[in-house]
DNA sequence: GCATTATTTTGAACCGGTTCAAGCCACTCT
DNA sequence: AGAGTGGCTTGAACCGGTTCAAAATAATGC
């Protein structure tokens, strides 16, 4: 009598049973079919192919062999982030790099609500994850903390010491962007921020900087603010606005700022995003840049060479900062790997001396 | 004496022995924690607690889940091409949207070698594939059949009926194209292709495209020739070439066409890529588009409306053909799912009627 | 107080493979 | 012939959970 196979996918045991041998050797004949003799290779196979068996499920492969060999890169954020947003873009550029190099794969993870973000996080399959640390960077990290997976923080600087980090030193960054606005002989500053805690827009008092949850924002009005008293300006003049990088928050702060009898001559935006959106809103203004604002960015993305006009910036090495996370998980697992690269001032045209009579 | 519990990572058969319950009523607190009473839940949790028991682990889930709650992408590219190339970002958009909607995650699958990608694709921990059919469709398919997992082939139309396709009517939109420069009184035409056979390059003859291994560029060309051929036009002297859709094969091209004594006035390019090379080129040659010569794309990129000049084309709609696939995957699995989306005449600015004398 | 019913818990089966020590067999060497 | 050698195969253990019928226990009805 014919065995009925027609319910249920095969697996591994059937076509063992179909060819007469052990499922030890089944596999063999799949995994390392060297070490099988022909014969009976050739039997497995063609017992695998008569039941419509091919080859072995990943799915029970995984759970002897560990690995999944798959990092998660995951972000508060909706999934489409990673494909929109320039800087996450360029970052994913460096990632995917270092992962086709190790024939490694991407798992994208991120989630709309909360609730989803918990699930994906504890149920993602991956060896570790990539934090891209907007904010909510702290319920990322405690998430990826549980899962007692390597994980590495990015761009994003976060205080905690013990967990693993690849960035970019933001007071150094923001130093160098602030002294090339002095060095241009600039006098009157205005700091467009990020967030300093979760959702907070408007003119922010240095109580709220100093208590900022967002160590980047906060770091990055530290290098502004440090490099400026060295120039013997009076920081404690310099109007600093917390924004959300969108419309929404920075036309108000702009719209103070220049209905002032003495509107700011160099505008420090503490991203390009907002640096953007800074430059459009001058044009409509009637403001040239940088004839009558200098406007500087921080981060690098690829449309600064682009925008209108073409945006000076805090160049990071973004790409590698990507490349670098990756090595990082790869290579050093659960030991606590902190890194910091390199900024780079990019000069282009949207800075440059200041009107006369407001000069130094 | 306590018990040691140092080595290895702490499972869930391991927290039922700490908390003397089942294994069963373990798992069931941390899966419906509803059904257990309050005091053993507690007690497991604390359990849990102590011995350093985060909830259980995916990869053991799994198996008996079935599901993995991601679906992949799969195409010959590196992986860095979903973030790089403009149709790819736009299509991953749409695909991003709906996973989204669905919580569904996405595992990005790719190779830069053959050996690799056959890997990727078997071990893939995804419940189905969305396949960007480039080059390499043949392979890519067959491979994902192996799997035995639903897929769908994207945007580039596949002949085999009997695989889930979405995608748009190639011949129609080229059709479209063709009637817009025709309307426009242009009698004078060239093709830039697409591959017609892997690798394939320079002036392609009928026989050729009449063999064609992509079916989308053959099928766009049937649309040109067809429409062109209901205006009176010789269309079996139209010099068409086939390029990779890169400055290598499309600028040779170029030189040939416009060496000639007459050269063309409108340029049909079967994608938008190879119409911005085509842009640059004729800049670069002195030639004015519009003015002496049109050239109308294919695709419908966002970079269409900052060309110089913007680029008139045929517009796809990218990110619903994105929506769609994921939808057929979730929920049409394996049955055959063949949907034909509509295109759209972009007018831009690269078409204008030709120069006065070349009209017909 | 006893039969019913509702709520919890158990334990075995299952998900689909991989791995490796041990055993088998054929063949070579002396 | 007996010892040794090396190539193949086996079978059990393991990977880390989930599930569900059945057993145990608790609550309710009369």
């Amino acid at each position: 009598m014919g065995k009925l196979i027609l319910d249920k996918s095969p697996k591994l045991v059937d076509v063992a049973n179909a060819a007469g041998v052990s499922k030890g050797t089944a596999s063999n004949v799949f995994n390392r079919p060297e070490i099988v003799s022909k014969e009976v290779r050739e039997r497995v196979l063609a017992a695998a192919a008569s039941i419509g068996y091919s080859g072995p499920d990943p799915k029970g492969r995984l759970l002897s062999a560990g690995k999944v060999n798959a990092i998660g890169v995951a972000t508060v954020e909706p999934l489409g982030y990673f494909f929109t947003d320039p800087f996450a873009r360029v970052l994913m550029t460096g990632i995917t790099e270092a992962c086709d190099a190790n024939g490694t794969g991407i798992s994208l993870v991120s989630a709309a609500n909360e609730d989803e973000l918990i699930w994906n996080v504890r149920n993602a399959l991956v060896d570790g994850f990539i934090l891209f640390c907007l904010e909510g960077a702290e319920r990322l990290i405690d998430l990826s903390r549980e899962r007692q997976l390597p994980f590495v923080a990015l761009a994003f600087g976060h205080r905690d010491e013990t967990i693993s980090v690849v960035a970019v030193d933001n007071v150094e960054g923001a130093r160098v962007a602030a002294r090339h606005m002095a060095q241009l002989g600039h006098r009157d500053f205005a700091v467009l921020a990020m967030e300093f805690q979760e959702g907070g827009f408007g003119r922010a008092a240095p109580e709220r900087i100093a208590r900022s949850t967002f160590s980047a924002s906060g770091d990055r009005v530290k290098g502004y603010l440090d490099e400026l008293a060295g120039w013997d300006i009076d920081t404690s003049s310099i109007p600093i606005f917390e924004t959300l990088a969108d419309e929404a928050t920075v036309h108000p702060a702009l719209e103070d700022l220049f209905s002032s009898p003495t509107p700011p001559t160099a505008l420090l935006a503490q991203s390009d995003r907002i640096a953007f959106i800074a430059l459009d809103w001058l044009r409509a203004r009637g403001l040239s840049v940088p004839d009558d604002v200098s406007v500087i960015g921080f981060d690098g993305v690829p449309e600064c060479e682009r925008s209108t006009p073409p945006l000076t910036t805090i160049q990071q090495p973004i790409a590698e900062i990507g490349r670098r996370a990756v090595k990082a998980i790869l290579d050093h697992g659960h030991e606590v790997w902190r890194e910091t690269l390199d900024i780079e001032l990019a000069v282009r045209n949207s800075t440059a001396p200041p009107p006369a009579g407001r000069a130094r």
